[in-house]
DNA sequence: TTATCATATGAGATTTGATATCAATTGAAT
DNA sequence: ATTCAATTGATATCAAATCTCATATGATAA
């Protein structure tokens, strides 16, 4: 933890950013929650119990900071929120993500499986892919004793 | 086209709906631009050039219960805007989209090149896969020459 | 035709996520 | 201590989308 926050601090001061006492709260509050995917409201109410005289303007700016340096990545799964997430170190490429339409769970695939894919995508449409984005959405394991009509579930809904 | 509008019709009225002057502009729009990812703005101003005294409200309805009936599909790019395009007849999944970062042009991968994956999440993570978003973004084939550093392109963009 | 009634519409208000503005504060470097 | 740019918080603003509600429409029945 302190190991990390000292690692972002320095890629902060490396592009002349300073690790404020407002950031330094931000950049916790995301590395305790790391497994899931908050909303800059999310981040905004838990910063707020350590650092209640924080405002909303700070936490979003602070995100889309951690944001230009790719510390962290932003990703919209079409609920009309902003969500965000560290980057994997070294990851090239995003991960991907299972929603559940029925409980809203988002689980992770942690290794990319389009290897094969991008490269297709490279050669038949000379396209050079710089990052992916892949979601499934469907009815996770904890859900599917629950669900009688999947069909139902997928509607107006945006992807 | 008179056709698919008449086709369309029928979809409603099998769910009690009927197809209205502003649904049927509406309609036709969708039709006409079936080619581009509109957003539920491009599509108030290409119908009211048609119907002028439609209301946005109404075109947003429309579009949300043609949603509902799958008639066509909310897509999210992560612009910050709702787009829609009609479903392929019959495709039980949507295609998948290559979004330049350079021109914002969106091309298409029409077949679905998921399925050995899709096998994959749900025999791995149980996970009962409804629809699957896929999206690359890069550089496109007309932007290749002009873009040299493709990397600083990435940055905070949404995905 | 006229009355009835559920559906659909348009104008405008409202909500919500996100960004812009700007005066005040901080803090590093003289 | 002085300077000066970076940062912050409160608030105004913006845009997308939804909601409200009075009015309009159109099918049906008398
Ligand atoms: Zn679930
Ligand atoms: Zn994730
Ligand atoms: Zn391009
Ligand atoms: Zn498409």
């Amino acid at each position: 933890m302190e190991e990390r926050v000292k690692q972002i601090k320095q890629q902060l001061s490396a592009h002349n950013y300073k690790l404020t006492p407002q950031r330094e709260a931000t950049v916790r509050v995301l590395l305790e929650n790391e497994e899931d995917h908050l909303s800059a409201e999310d981040v905004y109410l838990l910063v707020k119990e350590k650092a209640p005289e924080i405002g909303l303007a700070t936490v979003y700016r602070t995100l889309e900071l951690l944001s230009d340096l790719t510390i962290i990545h932003k990703l919209n799964f079409g609920d009309g929120v902003t969500r965000y997430e560290f980057r994997a170190e070294g990851a090239e490429h995003h991960h991907h993500h299972l929603i559940c339409l029925n409980c809203g769970a988002v689980d992770e695939i942690i290794d990319d499986w389009l290897g094969p894919i991008e490269k297709r995508v490279e050669k038949e449409f000379d396209f050079q892919i710089i990052d992916h984005r892949l979601t499934f959405h469907g009815i996770c394991h904890r859900c599917k004793d629950q669900v009688k009509d999947p069909g139902k579930l997928v509607g107006s809904k945006v992807t």
